[in-house]
DNA sequence: CGGCATCCCGTCCGATACTG
DNA sequence: CAGTATCGGACGGGATGCCG
């Protein structure tokens, strides 16, 4: 019975949440950024208390690097490690599959909303 | 600055959690399953709490389409929807990612966890 | 059989303020 | 600039038990 085994537990360990995947993204097209470089680049109002959480989680997973020049001011610069760019594969699809149904997706949270509210 | 629009945020609150990313991809291979019977293809123990709702959600969403026969005693099947079946492109790649990486992935979370415990 | 009710805990996410 | 401290709310996940 089953038999089905799966990947896609382990690969949702790695991009779940709100934010990881976002940060993964959008670093696999610049190679290396700076943090609040990177904050303002993610779209949906991060908070530097979130944004440096998450990324400690995605270099413990060995996603990313994170580089300390241990100057004054502070300079660390993040980037995708050659690991963390295997995620390229399934984040292109994520991202087109996104894309094409955007407003689907919102219409149908709408409604679930609404659904919400009148109880 | 920026101009990357992305579509991850969407494709994340459809997939996201623990369960209904794995959820869908039983489905997809089904085509039609009973709640128990779902129940015991997937392998990590979800509990009938945790799937009703989680199955509730992916309904909501319309990725999911649930059938009632009511009957007594009940019987209720579900099955991916033409619009779920779309999230077959990307949950084929996560799959296959998790598939190769899973011994990493296991070994990178042991290395954290000793971390952690050292703390 | 297919759920829902209750209780609980840990994690996720966030706003605000502050620091080396 | 690159974070940390504090506080708090919301959500995800789980154990147990009950119901039509």
């Amino acid at each position: 019975m089953d038999g089905q085994k799966t990947g896609i537990d382990i690969t949702l360990e790695v991009v779940c949440g709100k934010w990881k995947g976002l940060i993964l993204w959008k670093l696999l097209h610049e190679n290396h950024m700076r943090f609040n470089e990177l904050r303002r680049a993610i779209d949906g109002n991060i908070s530097s208390r979130i944004l440096a959480r998450e990324l400690k989680k995605l270099v413990d997973d060995g996603l990313v690097a994170r580089i300390d020049y241990e100057t004054v001011p502070p300079r660390v610069e993040y980037q995708v490690t050659p690991y963390g760019k295997t995620t390229a594969s399934f984040l292109t699809n994520m991202n087109n599959w996104g894309m094409e149904h955007k407003r689907q997706s919102a219409t149908k949270r709408e409604m679930a909303d609404l659904i919400n509210r009148e109880k």
